[in-house]
DNA sequence: TACTAGATTATCT
DNA sequence: GATAATCTAGTAT
């Protein structure tokens, strides 16, 4: 078994942790005991400084606050009043900057994410942000809570490492020049 | 397959 | 009071 993606993985630039992630493998231990697991296909980028489209960028609020932690931790947010987005922090305390995850293929547990999206179809379990909270059973809670637990942690992905490639990002009004949205350019469990 | 509208609330100004 | 790092369902093509 592969160990853990440790807590110092996260805590580089966010642009980095966002391309690097691309082919890891979120691991979850449900409570009782089902095992979740999906390899990471799609991620953005939200940078400390320079970055407009960033929650960040005009400073710590209350909601954003997580950012500012150290890496390694969930920043976990509702928008549209209904969706969830979940991030991992990177850098270190008073950076303020993050990588959402956006996109990943179901290895394992598959059945459990169906129950909780509602759909069969698995291209579409964990295609977008909110789908993707939901099937791996985020919740508000879940923010600020350390990425690296015994029942919840990443691992190094085997076999060869993926094309990364970058385009700009989805969804954002601002900074839509930036190439920050890195994703696996062979799979098919992208987003777009 | 493509486009549009509507959902629904925490958070910020 | 306005906005938002989205998704789904519905209608049109």
């Amino acid at each position: 078994m592969k160990q853990p993606l440790p807590v110092q993985w996260f805590q580089r630039q966010p642009e980095i942790v966002a391309q690097e992630l691309i082919g890891k493998i979120l691991v979850v231990i449900e409570p009782d005991g089902v095992v979740l697991k999906a390899r990471i296909v799609e991620t953005e980028a939200y940078l400390a400084t320079g970055d407009p489209a960033s929650h960040s960028y005009r400073g710590r609020t209350q909601r954003n606050a997580a950012m500012f932690a150290d890496g390694g931790v969930w920043y976990v947010y509702q928008i549209y009043g209904i969706h969830l987005c979940v991030n991992v922090v990177t850098e270190t305390e008073g950076r303020g900057s993050a990588v959402l995850i956006r996109a990943a293929e179901p290895l394992a547990g598959v059945e459990r994410m169906q129950q909780r999206r509602k759909i069969q179809d698995v291209r579409r379990l964990l295609r977008g942000p909110a789908n993707f909270a939901k099937a791996f059973g985020f919740q508000l809670a879940d923010n600020f809570q350390p990425v690296v637990q015994p029942h919840r942690f990443f691992q190094d992905a085997p076999g060869t490492a993926p094309v990364v490639k970058r385009s700009p990002r989805i969804g954002i009004s601002r900074a839509q020049s930036m190439l920050l949205r890195f994703y696996d350019a062979q799979s098919a469990f992208c987003s777009r």
